[in-house]
DNA sequence: GTAGTAACTGCAACATTGTAGCATTAAATG
DNA sequence: CATTTAATGCTACAATGTTGCAGTTACTAC
């Protein structure tokens, strides 16, 4: 699957863009590549800061992957659907958790000056997770914030 | 106007704050933090780039100001509306450059899993402005890009 | 106006996220 | 296996933002 993936787009197969594919693939959320290197260290994939931005750069570039602005600076990245799905995103203020809205799609109508062209639309919803919210048990594990 | 302001907000009055609220007020778009500096020292107000951020962190903290994440790492923004009106923004991917949408609000409605809680929602159109935009004359000037 | 005090500033050092150049490694191909 | 060149690893750098701390300044009380 990732094999195949990486060579209909020309590219070589390597250790690293299989472990991120998969990986990608395997979550039911964006993944920062902050939280990509961990996963790829447990799981013995032995890699360089670089070699992880090049990948994920040589992805989103083939469309395999889709790159999301978190709101935090730093990017996220889930793989893309085959029918070109999209879809908003819930950003948790409070440890930084992203998830997908899959049923809410940045859909939007508006006047804008002669000239522009919009490419896409991204919507986020900022707030707190259910492991951060207040309201919960003082002595249920909150997140490591 | 921009003295009131801060004292309202139990502040002390600077240089500084001041002249970062009136170009904010000024402004009909959202500036980055780097666009402010350099407005500051346009109109011969020596600072520090750690004050900058300060100052604009104690704006956004008091509501004077509201913050707004670009796409790019960098924040922008811009004077907060007395009767709390939000709308969503245009960010030109080609020259970086971010224009409000003032009648574009960033409403959603969506099942969000129990326990989460929203706090505000940023819709951010992404794509190239007039300026940018291709099919623009060829002998027209464009961005610095 | 002067003095006292806490808020604010400026500076240096650091953190995080991401890029660029370049020599080395290794995937694909025959 | 030998050749080719894409991909990697390393180092250095850039952009954006934060922290600690000593010194300055805006406000308050007199
Ligand atoms: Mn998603
Ligand atoms: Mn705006
Ligand atoms: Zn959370
Ligand atoms: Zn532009």
């Amino acid at each position: 699957m990732a094999r195949e993936l990486i060579t209909r787009h020309g590219g070589r197969v390597t250790r690293t863009r299989i472990a991120v594919i998969e990986t990608l693939l395997a979550s039911d959320q964006p993944l920062s590549h902050d939280e990509l290197g961990s996963m790829l260290a447990e799981i013995d994939i032995p890699h360089d800061r670089v070699t992880l931005y090049r990948a994920l750069d040589w992805l989103v570039e083939h469309g395999i992957a889709r790159r999301i602005a978190g709101g935090d600076r730093a990017w996220r990245f889930e793989a893309a659907r085959a029918d070109g799905h999209r879809h908003a995103h819930f950003h948790c203020d409070h440890c930084g958790q992203v998830i997908c809205l899959e049923h809410l799609e940045p859909s939007f109508s508006t006047v804008l000056p002669d000239g522009y062209r919009v490419d896409r639309a991204e919507l986020i919803l900022h707030g707190a997770c259910a492991s951060c919210s207040p309201q919960r048990s003082a002595n249920e594990p909150c997140c490591p914030h």
